[in-house]
DNA sequence: AACCTGACTTCGG
DNA sequence: TCCGAAGCCAGGT
């Protein structure tokens, strides 16, 4: 049986808003674990289209797609664009317009992580 | 059953 | 500020 981490992480994900992303890192902190980011991406590898996961709200820290071109990142970023999400001309999206954010403004957080976001 | 690996991030020197 | 090393843990070999 998987780890209440792991299935926090897909909670979570699943809770992402069309035309928003989050990061590994992000969703692994909301998940209870600053540092189990790649426990996020192996979930959605392994069960993203078994559970209908939104996976390609995922990007790395840097607002940029992990995946490697031929890889699923042409994929990605359709499906992001489709949502209104935008890149700029380095491929990367800006996260402080797109990052998904719970409770915009009160309550704040519960890691140092988050408060850096 | 042990070992390797990875859609990543953070930490310490 | 930059770079190597550690952390995390489930699935595949």
């Amino acid at each position: 049986m998987p780890t209440v981490f792991t299935q926090t992480i897909k909670n979570l994900i699943r809770q992402i808003p069309k035309g928003k992303v989050a990061t590994y890192g992000y969703i692994a902190a909301m998940a209870g674990n600053p540092r189990g980011a790649r426990q996020v991406a192996r979930v959605l590898h392994s069960s993203s289209e078994k559970d209908g996961l939104p996976w390609h709200r995922i990007v790395n820290r840097l607002g940029r797609i992990s995946l490697k071109p031929s890889q699923g990142y042409e994929v990605q970023r359709q499906l992001l664009e489709k949502e209104g999400v935008v890149f700029d001309r380095q491929e990367t999206i800006d996260l402080d317009r797109y990052l998904w954010r719970p409770e915009p403004g009160i309550g704040c957080d519960e890691s140092p992580y988050l408060h850096k976001l």
